[in-house]
DNA sequence: GATATCAACTGAACCGGTTCTTGACAGTCT
DNA sequence: AGACTGTCAAGAACCGGTTCAGTTGATATC
């Protein structure tokens, strides 16, 4: 059975332009082009006849041409900063794509992926790429306080969705006020809140020597997060807490407990800023003969499956990063579109209980 | 001090064209262009001269325009098609991605990522991106038999790497013999050589009911993995191994390891086919009352970092997975050079021995 | 000294679309 | 009948590069 109008295989052949849709189909380019956009200018007949043409020959725009008249690219830029090596263990990323490719991929919008090796190599991607015109908007990830990228953005012109919570209580001061939509949304995960949450909890259950493995220092994630637990502590009468900087890694993760347990007074719960260092630390209790947690409560951050591979299985502070990427995507949608974007939280934490936690061991 | 001679800030104004540093230079269009591709036709003079103004101005060259004329995108795809959950949990494609970016990094190319929930999405995607030369060659993975993206990719004439052992014996027959240049390249890691080291460290410590948890079975290297373990146990003159087939994740890899353990004969040593069903189990080994590996051997497949995150640490098959994705970037690019590359496997696998395995319970 | 050769350079065409300008024609109003 | 609409379509310019076909002037060859 021959195939009948179906579309032409592409094999081989040089793949059909508009100018031969319209020389198929008896017209000017131009009324190729309205009618293919569904722009006036041509009569419904013609319109009509003229897709079917297209259709048949198996027509499809060319993404240069038309990038070269200044239409979007469809393609989303991401530029991972962390070290390579760290990248491949922390499932947020992937997630965090995954959840992107959710609302992107029925656009037909792809993401463009670099790994920069350092906030120079970085920049340098964002130069290219707004000076090619190469992606329609990009996602900052990891931001300092006076982080060069996102002035250099600015300057560019190159609209992006900044994933971090704001450095001043008011919002995003730099770039517009918060609850005014702009070409540079800030979205944040309310680190603040799930900290209060992972503190509270520890708290009720009799914890009174609260330590915390923090990632690095500088980002303003890890400082919302010190600040919320700082002040928490306060507001429940508990002494200051000892906060450990790492790199996320597991290695330094691993330093960072053992200096934390063998350190006076120890400390009888401890908050992680992941789950690669949370699911490293049960380690080094056991090499401690600490039982988990019997004498001492772990809580990661994340939520990610690695949480529920270690034994015990860790209580974790819980994101929904898929969910939180759909909402990054669609404003990087928007702003694709020219259109602006206002700054703000995104959803709850909540706090996943499994078996790293339990009460204190004084007050047991 | 104000800045000399530096380029100029793109802020705000129109980028400089290739005509505007043509008329600032004082030549024609068609200098500056044979000027700054390096290209003969020019006087080393005006050369130097045009590259000074070019700086100056700032200009850098337009990707659209360059595509139209048929020069290369600067982006290599990647199609993902595993169910998005489970993304996330591997390692495996993070790893890749990183070691593809050192390669592809400094050569200034990117990666477009995207993620099909079906293989005909995926096909969509190939037939997209090869009509408007979106990409300038991709990635293949998770290759069946007679899978019907390689005659697409074909068809479209797409250069592709396909990250997949070949079928047959003798090489990957279907698209060019083996050992001649190709548009479609297969590389592959050496499952068979990995498979057969797996099985030969647990006969030499007394094991002989030896399992497996397979991943997707009608992948091709799940089937090379097979394949290895049944010729291999024959060899050894081992009772026949049983396999149990996965699509990857805890939940299923958690009912295997289960059913496996209640079963009669109970098997002393399973092997896995990644590192996250080993993971999850030892959890069930746990509940069991089974003591690894005292009792039970296990072994992982890949050698990711949750490999080191367990009590007790897996033993696990060693992939080096950013080399792979070194070579298959490097591959990439001379596809996208318009040259051939050579199918063969990548390098070897080796077993890294930790916690998970020992002499076998009846031999102890 | 006339001609062939060659490098250096220019102008124009081209890639595949979009969009502006112009013109033809039919229908309406005075 | 002539002027004025409005619609539909064709033609050309344009986006920002690359490349081809010529033109020029200088040098080499006979």
């Amino acid at each position: 059975m021959a195939p009948a109008a179906e579309p032409q295989p592409t094999s081989g052949k040089r793949r059909p332009t508009i100018s031969d849709v319209a020389r198929a189909a008896g017209v000017a380019k131009s009324a190729v082009s309205y009618a293919l956009n569904d722009k006036p200018g041509v009569s419904q007949e013609k319109r009509s006849h003229i897709l079917a043409v297209a259709e048949q020959l198996g027509w499809q725009p060319s993404g240069a041409a038309r990038a070269l008249m200044g239409a979007r690219v469809g393609l989303m830029g991401l530029v991972l900063n962390r070290p390579a090596r760290l990248l491949g263990l922390e499932p947020f990323y992937m997630e965090l794509i995954s959840g992107m490719q959710e609302v992107l991929g029925p656009l037909d919008v792809a993401l463009a992926l670099q790994i920069a090796e350092s906030l120079p190599d970085e920049q340098a991607v964002y130069r290219s790429w707004a000076a090619k015109r190469e992606v329609d908007a990009v996602v900052v990830t990891d931001v300092k306080r006076r982080d060069p990228r996102l002035a250099l953005l600015r300057d560019l012109g190159l609209p992006a969705v900044v994933l971090s919570p704001p450095f001043d209580r008011a919002g995003p001061s730099d770039f517009g006020p918060p609850g005014h939509p702009t070409a540079m949304p800030w979205l944040w995960t309310d680190d603040a809140a799930g900290m209060r949450l992972a503190l509270r909890y520890l708290a009720a259950l009799g914890h009174r020597r609260i330590a915390r493995v923090a990632g690095t220092r500088s980002y303003a994630h890890t400082m919302a997060r010190t600040a919320a637990l700082r002040e928490e502590a306060e507001r429940l009468d508990l002494p200051e807490p000892v906060i450990c900087s790492t790199d996320y890694s597991q290695e330094q993760g691993v330093d960072a407990t053992r200096s934390l347990l063998i350190g006076e007074p120890r400390p009888t719960a401890i908050v992680y800023d992941n789950d690669v260092m949370a699911a490293s630390a049960l380690q080094v209790a056991r090499e401690l003969r600490l039982s988990v947690p019997g004498q001492l409560s772990v809580i990661s951050w994340d939520d990610s499956m690695i949480a529920r591979l270690t034994a015990p299985k860790l209580t974790s502070i819980k994101v929904d990063v898929r969910a939180y990427g759909m909402r990054v995507a669609s404003a990087l949608d928007t702003l694709a579109a020219g259109a602006l974007v206002e700054s703000g939280p995104f959803g709850l934490a909540g706090l996943e209980v499994r078996d790293s936690t339990a009460v204190a061991p004084e007050a047991g």
